[in-house]
RNA sequence: GGUCGGUUCGUCUAGCUGGUCCAGGACGUGAGAUUCUCAUUCUCAAAAUCAUGGGUUCGAAUCCCAUACCGACUACCA
């Protein structure tokens, strides 16, 4: 068993866009896999012809794309037990279900949904639960006590008909979890879940994701808490097979909850909580559009951290992962196993971090076609001046502008709060003398501004704040911006100068 | 209702085989320091009677039981 190749597998199925717990289930899939060597299998499970979303399967592969968790083998890439897409898997689920049927494991069952529907009303109207289970499988009509004959020709005719496991009445099924280690169940409290359905030629869940897990030689699975309760189906139904010696191992993973209400998070949340609960942009087929974490500025690796520490954490204090650190950090059993509300201010925190730690480049490639769209331009190298400045100023991209568009649209006033606490005493004198200062220098950089600056300003023993505050008023109009002599270079010369001379006439001179 | 799972600062959590935990870290919050504004950075602070009640034990957040609360599941959905 623990010579086993490692393959396990996500399997969401097409319903709409993918939401970050499904997300993360995905991540901790990808970070085992890498972790130990092994495969990662993406299989879409569009079993339910009713619910099937166009553009959801599209969706969920540019959404693992754009975390960077990769697939060894699925729809796109192919693989050696391809088809990954049980829709075109079809073929051969029938023969399994019949197999079941044959060794006593399952049976057909006649009973249309409407019927089950009334059934079930009526029992709730007394105030029991239906069940379709042992006690009440044989009163109806299900091929365990229809003559063979009659049930070949309800099928012959055209019957709908499904087949149900034939759930044991009264036996412990003792199960392992990875996670919460283990769990026991009695089969009586279990009903005879439909395995096949004649209406679409299709396997529902159950079926399809064993079957499929076990040609597909998967050796963990690792899931959502949402199927702890059909794990002991799962357990028998791999025993029915005759596969238990390669059932592979189970995780169920904590649920992600909503941050207010209660309850699991839900794709049906889409927009309504405040923060995005998809990676991307999302437009449902009804046109209803919900954000994303790649639309509101996140950095992939920042979101992929945060998510990989919702529900997971090393033992140590290190917070910052990248992949590799997390492959290489990962491991089941320090998986929690409460749900987990997501916290925005942290989400928010961690992309600060790598904002602040980002790669100039690549923040300069945003930062330009920004300066662009505002109508002016901006050379590579001054791109990469102001971004090296902002970045540590900002938590998204989009804060970008308004940390340096100051840069680009000289001051048409100057601030009343700024003028009182920074624009008074020598202050105009000073910087009337620290112009002439500055036009000095040759070249106009920053290293030489610094130089000449710094000396003449500890020769005149001129306090730093007074200058310094007040040059800033002169150049930006207020009391923002980044260091002032990072800022004049991005200006070059011929600007400052004109600024400086513009405040010197416009301001005060006493 | 039934079955299963969970329960440590507001939030995410450390705490795995009981003592070094009158419970540690992070986010957020407050205060201060540094600083040419802002931000960064740094320091400090407030913040959890470890859901509650019983055990077991010399000793329990850590083991056991019960209760409460929360969640999942209970479809010819996944």
């Amino acid at each position: 068993m623990s010579e086993r190749k490692v393959r396990v597998r996500f399997a969401p199925s097409p319903t709409g866009a993918l939401h970050i717990g499904g997300v993360r289930t995905a991540l901790y899939n990808y970070l085992f896999a890498r972790q130990n060597g092994g495969q990662m299998i993406l299989r879409i499970e569009d079993t339910d012809s009713t619910r099937y979303v166009e553009g959801a399967e599209r969706y969920i592969i540019d959404s693992l794309r754009w975390c960077g968790i990769e697939i060894d083998e699925g729809v796109e890439q192919g693989g050696p037990h391809a088809p990954y897409r049980q829709s075109e898997r079809k073929a051969i689920y029938l023969k399994y279900a019949l197999q079941l049927v044959e060794s006593g494991n399952a049976y057909y069952a006649f009973d249309t949904p409407e019927e089950l529907d009334t059934l079930r009303k009526e029992m709730e109207s007394r105030g029991k639960t239906f069940s379709y289970n042992y006690a009440i499988r044989e009163k109806l009509a299900t091929s365990l006590h229809l003559s063979k004959q009659e049930v070949q020709e309800r099928i012959a005719r055209g019957d709908q008909w499904v087949i149900r496991f034939k759930m044991p009445a009264d036996q412990t099924v003792a199960m392992e979890d990875l996670i919460r280690g283990e769990v026991e169940i009695n089969t009586s409290t279990l009903d005879d879940k439909v395995l096949y359905k004649s209406a679409d030629s299709l396997p529902t869940y159950h079926l399809a994701n064993i079957v499929d897990d076990h040609l597909m030689e998967i050796s963990h699975v690792i899931r959502g808490e949402e199927w702890l309760p059909s794990l002991p189906l799962h357990y028998l139904l791999y025993r029915a097979f005759g596969w238990s010696d390669t059932q592979p191992e189970f995780a169920h993973l904590p649920l992600l909850l909503k941050p207010s209400g209660q309850g699991k998070l839900s794709k049906r949340d889409g927009d309504k909580l405040g923060f995005p609960v998809f990676p991307l942009r999302w437009v449902a087929p009804n046109g209803e559009v919900s954000r994303g974490y790649r639309e509101d500025g996140y950095f992939p690796e920042a979101f992929i951290n945060m998510l990989a520490l919702l529900g997971w954490n090393p033992g140590t204090e290190q917070e910052i992962f990248s992949m590799q650190e997390l492959i290489d950090a990962f491991s089941i059993d320090r998986v929690g196993k409460s749900g987990a509300r997501f916290n925005p201010d942290k989400a928010h925190w961690f992309n600060a971090q790598y904002m602040h730690a980002a790669d100039d480049r690549r923040l300069a490639a945003l930062y330009e076609p920004m300066v662009v769209a505002h109508g002016h331009s901006c050379s590579h190298e001054n791109a990469l001046r102001i971004v090296s400045q902002i970045k540590m100023r900002a938590t998204f991209p989009d804060e970008f502008w308004g940390l340096s568009s100051f840069l680009f649209e000289a001051p048409v006033a100057y601030d009343d709060k700024a003028q009182k606490k920074y624009w008074k005493g020598d202050a105009p004198k000073v910087v009337a003398a620290l112009r002439e200062v500055l036009a000095m220098i040759e070249p106009f950089t920053l290293a030489e501004m610094e130089r000449v600056c710094h000396a003449w300003i500890a020769e005149n023993e001129i306090p730093m704040g007074l200058v310094m505050n007040a040059f800033r008023l002169a150049i930006v109009g207020e009391a923002k911006g980044f260091g002032m002599f990072e800022m004049c270079e991005v200006l070059g010369k011929e600007q400052t100068l004109a600024r400086l001379d513009r405040a010197l006439a416009a301001l005060p001179k006493e």
